[in-house]
DNA sequence: CCGCGATGTGAAAATCCTGTGAAGGGGTCG
DNA sequence: CGACCCCTTCACAGGATTTTCACATCGCGG
């Protein structure tokens, strides 16, 4: 994905330019935004109640009155994000808008996939900064409990120790559960490139990884090994041999 | 003041059109930024170096790798703020720009100063999306209480004595208690950009803190190391380990 | 049953990562 | 202008981790 996806986004269109207006709704229609379309700009109040993610403007229909209504609209404290869609103007003009608050200033006449677009761009880089941290399933299997946000596998509340590489190949394998992985996908998704002719990393590190998981698991194995393939993640709980009566 | 502040923004100008370029230039100093100006497009690995805030750039100095160029510009983890700025284009053009990530698209021949708000505006809405998902409660932990109306933590009443930086470290990670934060989310929420390859600015920071939160809660461990990860907040009260008791 | 290549194993070697102290630069304020 | 604060960068040390290597085992086909 290159950009963040267009997700749905409240707008407002205060535009009395029906043809202009029907022809946006249509386009916002296709894509799915709820949009409110106000032929007559409302007071900022009853704009801010409505706790739109955007609105789109021309301030043609605001009279002398539009540089003090953009100044207020902007200046909330949770302000939309707002593009001034409106006939010929100055650079003057558009700098002072800008400089206001408005994110964008499009010209008249424009077409209503670029007004879109551009209402797109303002949003998404709005929302860019806010939710980052993603929140992260753990993956369990037998007794293990793989927890990505801690980049670390716990059995019964007690951490494996695992490092990074170890986790990320643990966590790959596991996000397959019973399917076999093969290793030069491994390699590439663990370490990032193509495996070089001859390279152990992958077989060094599912032993490290057995080792510690039979540590921490006695009694289970999780990795399995298909010859001539690569590894495949399934836990089972492995028939007793040695000692007799280990389970009850 | 209107909206907020123009702070200042590094910026870079990739334009080989010199006569555009000084005029703009000119006016960058008038408002005191910091700019870099490239005549020839640097590989995309070579802007994240600079840790830009914004990107001025003509596509036409890309060729045919332009959507290429900018798709791979914005797709970074952190990316800065891009403003294409070119000739001539058709809707078409400029959408896919704006849809592969760029944030604001101007049509040459224009005025540097409308240049300017226009950059101007897309950081500062990038900057109140960072702001808006902070919340202002405060976050308590072990003894330590952290205040974001405050930019400060507490122990017992007593400021901790933060910088602005080191308090955005900890609140950042105190945000996610125990989960761990990898570098570099760490530093494209703390610094804003993205991390270039050696930066130690992190570590440091961290030492910081960890050496003012020890002198004001002693016997407390807050910050802890994932090795090749990143680092967690989680407050524990610490074993003493002076006296000779400690393990039987 | 044999051979060859693939995999398991253990340890040494090479690399990478973080802690730490300090120097240097840029900015601010009196 | 000078003092001070804060941020960045550097260099080095000590570990932790990863890679590499040599050899033992194993699986599969002939």
């Amino acid at each position: 994905m290159p950009a963040t996806a267009p997700a749905a986004v409240r707008l407002a269109v205060v535009d009395s330019d029906s043809g202009f207006v029907r022809v946006l709704a249509k386009r916002l229609g296709a894509v799915g935004w709820r949009a409110q379309l106000l032929p007559t700009p409302p007071p900022v109040e009853e704009l801010q109640v409505m706790r739109l993610h955007a609105i789109v403007i021309d301030t043609a229909l605001l009279g002398s009155e539009a540089w003090t209504y953009i100044e207020h609209l902007c200046g909330q404290a949770a302000a939309p994000v707002v593009v001034i869609c409106t006939g010929p103007s100055s650079v003057a003009q558009r700098v002072r808008g800008l400089r206001l608050g408005a994110d964008d200033w499009v010209t008249k006449p424009c077409h209503p996939e670029e007004v879109l677009a551009r209402v797109e761009a303002a949003v998404r880089r709005r929302r860019a900064g806010e939710l980052s941290s993603q929140p992260i399933e753990p993956i369990v299997g037998g007794e293990l409990e793989i927890r990505p946000d801690m980049f670390e596998a716990f059995v019964g509340g007690r951490a494996v120790g695992l490092t990074r590489r170890e986790f990320e190949l643990l966590h790959l394998l596991a996000a397959a559960p019973g399917r076999v992985v093969p290793r030069e996908r491994v390699y590439e998704r663990v370490w990032g490139y193509a495996m070089a002719h001859g390279d152990r990393s992958v077989d060094v590190f599912v032993r490290k990884l057995r080792k510690k998981l039979e540590a921490a698991s006695p009694g289970w194995v999780y990795l399995h090994t298909h010859f001539g393939v690569g590894y495949r993640f399934d836990p089972q709980e492995a028939e007793e041999k040695e000692t007799e009566e280990v389970d009850r």
